[in-house]
Order: C-alpha cells, then sequence, then structure tokens
DNA sequence: AGCACGCCGACT
DNA sequence: GTCGGCGTGCTC
C-alpha cells in the first residue's frame, strides 16, 4: 500500500465569499487530527495568519496544486461542535444564503472568532468515591467533622470544587484527608464550572391547565413535537415551562430558553433557581467575551443543564438536548436585523428537529405563522385560558381624541383615572413606543422642520442632555436657538416622547413617584433590574414606558394601563403592522390587574371606530389574528406565500436601483414562476447618509424561492456593480425598513 | 472583509 | 519632487 498523500483540507473563513478555500496539511498530521469543525490557523491573502474552521478534506483541490499553501497550525483537539450541529449550520447557511465561513464565525462566541482555546480552566474536585461492593468504611463516631464533611459532599453527587469546599466548610482539609484515607473520597481535575449546582426549595402545584398542559407535552418527548403554548398574560405560562425543564433535567437532559431580550433574565434567573436543582447558565449580551466562552463551553461539555438566553443564544452546542423553548415567540427581537438575518424562533424549531426533542413556543398574541402551522397540523396547540390566583381580565375604554385638545397629550379620562389609582395607593403603566422629548422640532414662522441630514428624517429632541439625536442613524446635534431659515427664534416642540409625557406627569402630580423606562435610562448595567425593585417595593406610582416595559415581567401592583398613542400601526405602509400593534396592546393591556385588583385598559386614538381596532378590543386577539389571517390569505402575503427581500444601498443615489434592475434581468429566466416587485425605496429611503432601496421576491413555493435564490445569489456575488454597493438578502423578512 | 497596488491632486 | 486620496482586484 502505498501512503496517501497528505489531505487537501477545506477551511471556511470569514469573509463575505460563498466559497472555501483549500489549503495542505501538514505531512505528519494524520487524517483524524483534523476534523471538520476545528479551527486552524492559515495564511490568507495579504494578511499573513487568518482563524478558519475546517470544514472537510478531499484529496483533489480545483486550484492550481502550486497556489496551495500549507495551515499554519490546527488550534482545537477536537472540533468546536459535533457533526448534528455542524449539519445545522451548513443547512442554515444555505438556507439564509449567507456565507458559510461569515455564519459559522457569527454564531461563535468572540473569544473563540479570536482563537482562543475552547477549553474550560480546570479545577480540583472533590468527591464521594463509589465503592465497589456494598461495604463503604465507617466513620467513627467521634469523628463529627468527618461525618459533617462527608454528608455535605453527599448532596453533591458531582462533586465539590476546593473553592466551592472553602465558602462552604471551614477547615475542610483536615478531615478530607482522613476521609481520603479511608477510601470514601477522591479528587480528581475537571474542568471549572460557574455553572453551580444550587438547592432549589420552592414546590409549586399546577392548576388544572398547566398540568394538562404539562402532561401534554411529556407524553411526548421523544420526538421533534412541536408545541404552541398559547396562554393569555398571567395564565402562569412559565410554570409550565419550569415543570417541563425541571422534568428535562431530571432525566440527565438539557433544556434551552430563549427570551426576547436582556431584561427578562434576572426574573427567569430567579425563577429557575428557587424551583429547581440545575446547573444554570445565561448567555446574552450583556457578558464579556470570558464569561460568554464559559457559558458556552459548559453547555456544549454538559456542565450545564439550562441554558437561558436572548437571541444569539440559539446557536449554543449542547452535549445532551432535552427540549427548546422560545418565550413571547411572536416577539419581532428573535429575528436579527442585520449582517446574518436569522430567525432564532425557526432556528430553535430547526434544532429540535435535528436533535428529535421537541420545542415549545410560547406566547399570549402568537405570531399568524405558528396560527398558520396550527392549522395546519404543523403545530400542536396547547390552550391556557384562565389567568392564575383567578385574577380577571381588564376591562377596555376607547378614548376618542379627536374631540379633544391636540396639545394635551393626556385626555381628561385617563388623567381622572391616574388620580383614583394614586388615591388607591396602586400602580399605573403608561406606554407610548417613543422615547426623547419630542420627535419634531418645528419653526412656527416658515414651518422649518429640524431633520437628519443623513436621513432626512426629523430629529428627536433629548431634553435632559439637550441634544437633538436622530433615532435612525444616532448622530446628534445641538438645538439650533433660531430657525436657520426665518431666523425667528420660535420653534415649537411638536409631539410627545416618554420624556415629555413624565414632565406633564410631574406637573398633574407633583407628589407622585414617576419612573421612566425606555432604552435611555436603562441604558447602564443593572438600572432594568434597580427599575423593577423599584416597582415592585411600591416605591413607584406611575411608571412611563416604551415596549420594553410591555415584555413579559409581572407587577402586581399595576390597575390602570394607558396606551397613549394606539394610531401607529393602523396606517403603515408594512402589512405586518396591525399584527404587531394587536400583540403590542394585547400585551401591554397583560400588564394590568394581574393580582387581585381588577385591571383597566384605556387607549387613546383618533380612529376609535377603526375595524382593526374595534375587532381587537370588542372580541381579543384571536378573534383579531383570524380575520388578519383571512386578509392575509386573500392577497396572498405570508404566511400563505414566502418572501425574500434583496436590500441594497449606496451613498451614491442611482446606484442601488441600477444594482436591483441587474438583478431583475438575472432572475429573468424565472420571472414566471416568481412574483417580484421593485425595485422601490425602503421605507427609511436614506438613512446615514446611505440611499437604500430593495427588491421583493415572492412565491407561494418555498423550494421555487430557494431555488431561484440560490443562483442568483452566486450571480450577484460576481456582479461588478455588487462589490461597489452594500447589499443583502433577507430570507423570510421580518420588517421593510 | 482586508489589504496592497496604482494612478492622479496639493503640500513641505 | 512626495504624501495620500480611494478605485480595483485578489485571497486557496
Amino acid at each position: 500500500m502505498t501512503r496517501r498523500s497528505s489531505p487537501i483540507l477545506q477551511v471556511a473563513l470569514p469573509v463575505p465569499l460563498r466559497r472555501h478555500f483549500d489549503y495542505l496539511a501538514h505531512e505528519d498530521m494524520p487524517e483524524k487530527f483534523l476534523q471538520p469543525g476545528m479551527r486552524v490557523l492559515v495564511p490568507f491573502g495579504k494578511s499573513t495568519q487568518q482563524t478558519g474552521i475546517v470544514i472537510g478534506a478531499s484529496s483533489t483541490s480545483n486550484v492550481a496544486m502550486h497556489k496551495l499553501k500549507r495551515i499554519i497550525k490546527v488550534i482545537d483537539h477536537q472540533p468546536l461542535f459535533d457533526p448534528a450541529h455542524f449539519e445545522l449550520l451548513r443547512w442554515t447557511s444555505e438556507y439564509y444564503h449567507y456565507p458559510l465561513g461569515e455564519l459559522l464565525f457569527s454564531t461563535l462566541p468572540v473569544a473563540l472568532r479570536n482563537g482562543k482555546a475552547a477549553e474550560l480552566p480546570s479545577v480540583v474536585v472533590w468527591k464521594i468515591r463509589v465503592p465497589l461492593n456494598d461495604q463503604r468504611p465507617a466513620i467513627p463516631v467521634r469523628a463529627r467533622k468527618q461525618q459533617a464533611l462527608f454528608d455535605l459532599m453527599q448532596l453533591n453527587a458531582c462533586g465539590l470544587s476546593e473553592q466551592e469546599l472553602t465558602s462552604n466548610f471551614a477547615n475542610w482539609r483536615g478531615p478530607m484527608q482522613a476521609l481520603l484515607e479511608r477510601g470514601l473520597v477522591e479528587s480528581q481535575s475537571r474542568p471549572a464550572s460557574t455553572a453551580a449546582n444550587n438547592h432549589a426549595a420552592i414546590k409549586v402545584t399546577l392548576n388544572e391547565e398547566q398540568q394538562h398542559a404539562f402532561d401534554v407535552i411529556r407524553s411526548d418527548l421523544s420526538s421533534a413535537k412541536r408545541f404552541l403554548l398559547d396562554g393569555i398574560t398571567g395564565s402562569g405560562k412559565t410554570e409550565i415551562y419550569l415543570e417541563v425543564i425541571n422534568h428535562i433535567v431530571r432525566q440527565g437532559k438539557q433544556a434551552m430558553l430563549l427570551v426576547p431580550e436582556i431584561g427578562l433574565t434576572p426574573h427567569f434567573i430567579a425563577r429557575i433557581r428557587e424551583r429547581i436543582n440545575a446547573r444554570l447558565v445565561v448567555l446574552h449580551s450583556g457578558l464579556s467575551d470570558s464569561e460568554r466562552l464559559q457559558s458556552w463551553l459548559e453547555a456544549r461539555e454538559g456542565c450545564a443543564d439550562v441554558i437561558l438566553g436572548t437571541r444569539s443564544a440559539v446557536w449554543t452546542p449542547l452535549k445532551a438536548p432535552g427540549i427548546f423553548i422560545v418565550d413571547e415567540e411572536h416577539d419581532p427581537s428573535y429575528k436579527q436585523q442585520e449582517s446574518f438575518r436569522y430567525s432564532a424562533r425557526d432556528i430553535a424549531i430547526l434544532r429540535s428537529n435535528y436533535a428529535n426533542v421537541p420545542v415549545i413556543l410560547g406566547s399570549a398574541t402568537p405570531s399568524l405563522e405558528s396560527l398558520h402551522n396550527v392549522d395546519l397540523d404543523k403545530y400542536k396547540r396547547i390552550v391556557v385560558s384562565g389567568r392564575v390566583d383567578n385574577a380577571v381580565l381588564p376591562d377596555y375604554h376607547v378614548i376618542d381624541m379627536r374631540t379633544r385638545k391636540a396639545s394635551n397629550p393626556l385626555s381628561e379620562p385617563l388623567i381622572i383615572a391616574i388620580r383614583k389609582v394614586l388615591e388607591q395607593k396602586k400602580q399605573t403603566l403608561l406606554f407610548l413606543n417613543r422615547r426623547g422629548y419630542s420627535p419634531v422640532l418645528m419653526c412656527h414662522h416658515c414651518g422649518w422642520v429640524n431633520t437628519c441630514s443623513r436621513c432626512n428624517l426629523p430629529l428627536t429632541y433629548h431634553k435632559q442632555r439637550n441634544l437633538q439625536i436622530c433615532h435612525h442613524c444616532g448622530s446628534q446635534a445641538r438645538p439650533a436657538p433660531a430657525c436657520p431659515e426665518c431666523h425667528k427664534a420660535e420653534l415649537l416642540q411638536i409631539g410627545y416622547g416618554t420624556e415629555r409625557i413624565t414632565e406633564v406627569l410631574a406637573d398633574l402630580f407633583p407628589a407622585a413617584t414617576i419612573l421612566r423606562i425606555d432604552r435611555d435610562t436603562t441604558r447602564r448595567k443593572g438600572s432594568m433590574e434597580n427599575f423593577v425593585d423599584r416597582i415592585n417595593s411600591g416605591e413607584a406610582d406611575i411608571l412611563v414606558g416604551t415596549q420594553m416595559l410591555a415584555k413579559g415581567h409581572h407587577f402586581p401592583d399595576i390597575t390602570l394601563v394607558g396606551i397613549i398613542d394606539a394610531d401607529r400601526g393602523l396606517y403603515s405602509a408594512d402589512f405586518r403592522a396591525s399584527e404587531r400593534m394587536a400583540q403590542l396592546i394585547t400585551q401591554v393591556s397583560g400588564r394590568a390587574g394581574r393580582a387581585k385588583d381588577p385591571g383597566m385598559v384605556m387607549i387613546q386614538t383618533h380612529f376609535p371606530a377603526h375595524p382593526l381596532l374595534t375587532t381587537l378590543l370588542q372580541h381579543d386577539y384571536h378573534t383579531f389574528a383570524r380575520l388578519l389571517l383571512q386578509e392575509r390569505k386573500s392577497v396572498n402575503l405570508p404566511p400563505y406565500s414566502y418572501m425574500a427581500l434583496l436590500r441594497a444601498e449606496s451613498f451614491e443615489q442611482n446606484m442601488p436601483v441600477t444594482f436591483l434592475h441587474t438583478a431583475v434581468t438575472l432572475l429573468n429566466n424565472q420571472t414566471t414562476e416568481l412574483e417580484i416587485s421593485g425595485p422601490f425605496p425602503a421605507p427609511i429611503e436614506k438613512r446615514s447618509g446611505k440611499y437604500r432601496f430593495q427588491l421583493l421576491l415572492q412565491s407561494d413555493n418555498r423550494m421555487r424561492l430557494q431555488k431561484a435564490l440560490l443562483a442568483w445569489v452566486y450571480d450577484l456575488e460576481h456582479l461588478p456593480l455588487g462589490k461597489k454597493i452594500r447589499w443583502s438578502l433577507d430570507v423570510d423578512p421580518q420588517e421593510m425598513l
């Protein structure tokens, strides 16, 4: 037998190119040491070295042999993920038509992208030695310390690190040495884990509905079953999640729980800790690079039982996946809106498929996609309709703003209601999805509006910081003292943001404690937790907030919810706007009357007779959703068809359109099978100085759309104009912005 | 993307 | 004379 020539390694690199690069392995490096999923250091282009990931091996290459370079070194001893996870990443790359190299790197923790070792630091762990026979040496009655230490160790079957021992047992080394000599314990080196095993004490009895939901899920844990847990706010979905997670963990498997935003993690951490005896890790953007790496590795090694995280956590490899849970599955933040535009909810479903374990999608306001999948029998819907503690659903009051003074953002009935709630020492939540002081600054004399020069849109005035800020590109400017056009110094603040509403409230209710909760006031780490504490302690009287406040939080003392402006979403260019509006109104309303006190929701609108609004308020979210689904069906919009959006932007005004026109011609042979609309300007036509256009592709056949995209993206990449502008493909777009 | 090569304008 | 502007092309 002749010795095989050293294999050619196919390496994916973090570059926006839809292809891999071939490298020669070291002669002295047996093939088994180079498996797909391992990182390697390679020379690339003009840069001396670059981290890449091996995606395959071959004995041949399309590139001339003399052009092939040799890899510099192998970073990993073992692949970063198992073949199934790698397969999932490959599939995702094809589905979203996103280059595999960039995709692989974007799903890794930053530390691993930068070539850090994928190893947990090791620590010495002491654990009880399993006796060969049933005879275990006895501890003398007098040796109280040894017995106490032994008892402690028995509670921690996985072992205790020396650090944990020190903090739990003073002067443990002496007694430990004695136990070691008796052959009762042993020490070993094992990866350091921060996923400490906690000792949950609180037991909760599920109510009948919750128990039923749990039973349904439990009866089908060994297949990739998809459950839609459809439960109104306050129905106790979290209890069901916790029960399922506990069940999964007891079977020695891992549970992944995704939440839509980072602000919800502290609450879930607390709930999991008090209920489940499990090793928990958290993954979200608030962690440092090394913390993220640690959590990622612990999930992969199986040192963590529960993985809690936001969108990007969905990419964490698991050793023994048992279940995937997506809380508030309808939430738009599961969709990444830049670079790699994936949906974490859809990836969770895909992962359940690959792992052959169930996925639970939970929501009080399920997305139309999910409801449609229930209709198609792809998801099993489990309804939880009752509120725990017999809390009742709130009363809705629609306030017609047309009959009121335009200058007053808060209507008289709302003010009276707030006053009453203050007297009762309860809390009010006012919802306004617009931060800042006022969204428009206009000259009283000539009508000049202060706009962002890079986006052509009005700048939002922030009073506290005395800045005009563009909410689209972030640019800032000091407000001008006078109109630059007519030089008159009478500038009007038009409209209200959370900052200004807070000011109005402080005027009306000087004795009340008012908290403003939006991205501006929660920027600092821990500030959201601080707010939550102040609300729960009863210190706060009135909360003014953006959608941050609408998501998931449980504030038992809120009895009044005011929606200051329900009109955005009734008339919008985006076909999903009405779905979003209904979800937001329902979610915010769900914050009212969660405990014993009945709640009231007051909705201010200029369109009290709008059919969408009346359907939502006179019936419920589900009736509304049915209506929307009918509408979508009649005009063939998702979920009854599939979309892909090609976006193009450039500082040159004409280039994006030219590019998109060329893109259309490349599709010509398939135009009969696809519906193509555009190119048309993006809803925000100019942003950060770039002109933005898009092209919409639609088909009622997903495969056909996918097939067209495959060749198209390849052609686009090789288009000369494609290198001059920035373009991206958004498969299953969620927002048209 | 990231980097170098390359060919035209205002500076010590 | 040169420093540097960013267009163009390539990366195994």
